[in-house]
DNA sequence: TTGAAAGCGCTAACAT
DNA sequence: ATGTTAGCGCTTTCAA
């Protein structure tokens, strides 16, 4: 028996042992493997006999360079621990799958900096698209995307110019839309309860649209807390116990997110206090979670997977099509749900907005 | 006044942009912007300015090949949609922050054809090294693995024998000491909820390990119910509702993970259900949320962060070590957490396993 | 239908 | 401390 070695050879293959094992160019292999050209059956056969029987794997960053041509598409979100992003990657995965494009995921902390570096990080890739969240950036970072040289959709906001293309909900209408109806609903001695952030910029449009309908009742929000860090469901607890034991008298309190609203509804619950009758709750974003709570939370759905696909289509199909379109701005519309806790005497909201 | 062209350039900048702004040869540029070798003060100055003014971005195709280091790290995940896997991918991330090295993920929906897909995918792009969910995958996924030419680190489960290097939990021990920890409380008919997930090898581990428990007690799982997609609270609610229904002297509840117990928990004190008087409730993951809970569910802490730190750590270290370890084995020991829900009389287990 | 030559933009290795 | 030369492994382009 003639002696096979079945080790895996020290160095990785390259096109050049598959042409050698199946006695064909090099040139002829590249184009078997990646379909372009013509290719007689036989050839094609062997070739792909060979580079299996080898176990050869191309080295994308040869052929990314030849061609320049990257299937990478960079996706840059500030953080992976509030699901929202989680599920806007779910959405662009579904629609790059489809494709050869593979996005590269690159978390900023909701820091300016960082979000400088990993897009100058992901940048030097030479990515087939960026998406991004948010229409703020610091001005290199602008500059950046400016130049990038391919297709770069901001997503999750549209209060605001895009760089290039943009996909999201406007934030500032949907904290408008939210206050319109709970001052329908008849609720007017409102608490909000928030994050601690100053660099998120939608929660501040929102909180901002919010307070603009408010003032235009002539009302203001009556009492605010805002937490960091730590598990939502509990500082959305102890935060509601904090706010209605100081301000005893609030007859709504407005989250904003669903995490700390759902906190809170497990409080007033355990608390015997009847919501929506003597508080009425909102939160922000819709998230799937809330069907299982004792009480549907009212809230607002952010469309998450679907700016997720939108963006990520776009991106598709200007690879496709060549960088054909450019500045596509897709605005979706958050469906505003009232569920159990938005709802005084029985009595909804007549036509919000 | 000169005339400036402030236009970005057509054609993406290369070092040659650079050394002709400044001056200086390609090489020394490159030196500059890598920070490698001698480079006189007086260079380094023109070179960065001259870099920074033309807004350079170096293209890591070209040094990826020349160099053939590629500072990305595959990561091939299971699923986004459950919370743990965001979870290792922030330890993941938290490490490889403090490195050069640069995550990219990879989504298989429990597919092994998926996985097997992705992973050649990853591999075409020469990781530094790669991080995979689990120790079971297909043959041909196996001999990539093996032929990688990087540290492979497989990550979740220690069940079995890693290709490389491995990080985890045994989910097989979990599931006994969930069953020693329940039959010590003193409750005998025990009805499992989980997903209806065959590829699931975590789940099944863990349900094999609490049946073996079981069983040299003389006791057989005395109800199961499982669920497909959807909201796993809502899904948990549900599934409570049906098996209580069914087998009312089930006196407990056992979910595969911590969201379908929360909804379970949720709906028995709805009820007025003693728990964990009448029946007693354990899920698995110790996922933060369970502190929001009207009561603290018991759980076993399934270690993500920590996984994803240990397994980004190994690849780091290699990496600078130039591939000194090898077969690293980190196996973590899940906390038992008995909560306010497995406690039968007010007694807890004396010591579980 | 196939092959040969010439780079892609950078860095290793060797001058100087 | 700086420059020169020769590739990295592929694909583009042109020729046969």
């Amino acid at each position: 028996m003639a002696e096979i070695s079945n080790r895996p050879p020290p160095r990785p293959l390259t096109l050049r042992d598959v042409s050698e094992a199946s006695g064909v160019s090099e040139m002829t292999v590249s184009r078997v493997l990646r379909n372009r050209g013509d290719v007689s059956p036989t050839t094609r056969e062997k070739v792909l006999a060979a580079a299996k029987r080898l176990g050869y794997v191309p080295n994308k960053i040869a052929g990314a360079l030849a061609s320049s041509r990257v299937n990478l598409v960079a996706v840059i979100i500030p953080s992976l621990s509030n699901m929202v992003f989680p599920e806007v990657l779910m959405g662009i995965n579904a629609v790059l799958d489809e494709t050869d494009l593979q996005p590269v995921v690159g978390v900023t902390q909701y820091s300016p900096e960082r979000e400088e570096k990993v897009l100058y990080q992901m940048l030097s890739w030479r990515p087939s698209g960026v998406i991004i969240a948010g229409l703020e950036h610091t001005e290199p970072a602008m500059a950046m995307l400016r130049s990038a040289g391919c297709p770069v959709v901001q997503i999750m906001d549209v209060d605001g110019d895009p760089v290039d293309a943009m996909v999201g909900i406007s934030h500032r209408r949907a904290g408008r839309k939210m206050a319109q109806a709970i001052l329908e609903a008849g609720y007017t001695r409102i608490g909000f309860l928030g994050t601690k952030m100053p660099l998120d910029h939608r929660a501040r449009k929102r909180f901002e649209g919010f307070t603009e309908v408010l003032a235009k009742a002539g009302l203001e929000i009556a009492d605010r807390e805002f937490y960091e860090g730590g598990s939502a469901l509990t500082k959305g607890r102890e935060m509601t116990a904090a706010m209605l034991d100081r301000t005893p008298d609030l007859d709504f309190l407005y989250y904003s997110n669903d995490m700390i609203g759902a906190g809170g509804l497990l409080y007033c619950l355990e608390k015997g206090i009847d919501v929506p009758g003597k508080v009425g709750l909102a939160g922000f974003n819709g998230v799937e979670l809330i069907g299982g709570l004792p009480k549907r939370l009212a809230t607002m759905d952010a469309c998450r997977v679907e700016i997720g696909e939108e963006a990520a289509r776009i991106i598709a199909t200007r690879a496709e099509d060549g960088a054909t379109g450019s500045g596509e701005s897709v605005v979706l519309t958050p469906k505003l749900e009232l569920g159990e806790t938005l709802a005084r005497n029985g009595q909804g909201p007549v036509d919000p907005v």
